[in-house]
DNA sequence: AATTCACTTGAAGTACACTTTAACAGGAGG
DNA sequence: CCTCCTGTTAAAGTGTACTTCAAGTGAATT
């Protein structure tokens, strides 16, 4: 069992943010000690990173929350999770299209100033 | 010349957000008429599309203004200018990169879901 | 002349995801 | 015993990018 400083330096997602990510319900089952402090096992860390993947990919911390809700559930609602990942699967490919097709537009601008260098030397030759 | 509602349609950009962003300078040379108000040209649309473009790839609006003041500032500025966009385009690439690696894990998760589907369906035939 | 419409401004408000602060508690080391 | 360290909580604060509001202007329509 970790302490909430071990999982900092493990995961290196600050303390605040753990507590306020356990506060709105995105990690279940995080124990504590007699002392009310917090001791994360194996399982909290595969749900931290799994939270962390899916806050990497844009999903708002609301969708996550009830993403864990429905796990909560029970295996009754594992169509509707699998449903959840399924649209935020087609929610980062249409984010990775984006990206490239507006990549094209930086590289478009990158070839003009490569045009405007190559006028710019020719034109410091003639001088 | 074009209105500001004329270029909410064309670009589909709410009229406040481009009032917001030519008063944060991200849009140089806009016009105005004789009672002050804005008129857009083909280049406004030109540089409204790419400020779109660098926003819709995660550039900060301090560094969109950074840019504009460089372009403001002419010629001597352009090597300035195309080392911005070679490292905003490393950071695109890096993006796409990262989402790629986290839906991975979403992948592995929809598999996991196949699998636990097909366990539970074996099991209703058994009952 | 009065209303309507599209615009103007500066300032305040909103949404989201943290991040910081304040006040406190318990155990370890000097 | 005192201080330090690490933790706890609720609440307030921060940063970013808009978004909304309030108050006003000027032209056009009824």
């Amino acid at each position: 069992m970790l302490t909430i400083k071990e999982v900092t330096e493990i995961t290196e997602i600050a303390a605040p943010t753990l507590r306020y990510y356990e506060k709105e319900g995105l990690l279940p089952h995080v124990k504590r000690n007699e002392n009310g402090k917090r001791l994360y096992d194996e399982e909290d860390l595969s749900w931290i990173y799994f939270v962390t993947a899916l806050r990497a990919t844009g999903m708002p911390i609301a969708q996550i929350q009830k993403y864990v809700y429905l796990y909560k559930e029970g295996d009754s609602t594992i169509s509707e999770r699998k449903l959840m990942m399924l649209y935020h699967k087609k929610e980062i490919e249409r984010s990775i299209r984006d990206l490239y097709f507006n990549l094209d537009k930086i590289n478009y601008k990158l070839a003009l100033y490569d045009v405007l260098e190559s006028q710019i030397e020719r034109t410091s030759i003639k001088i």
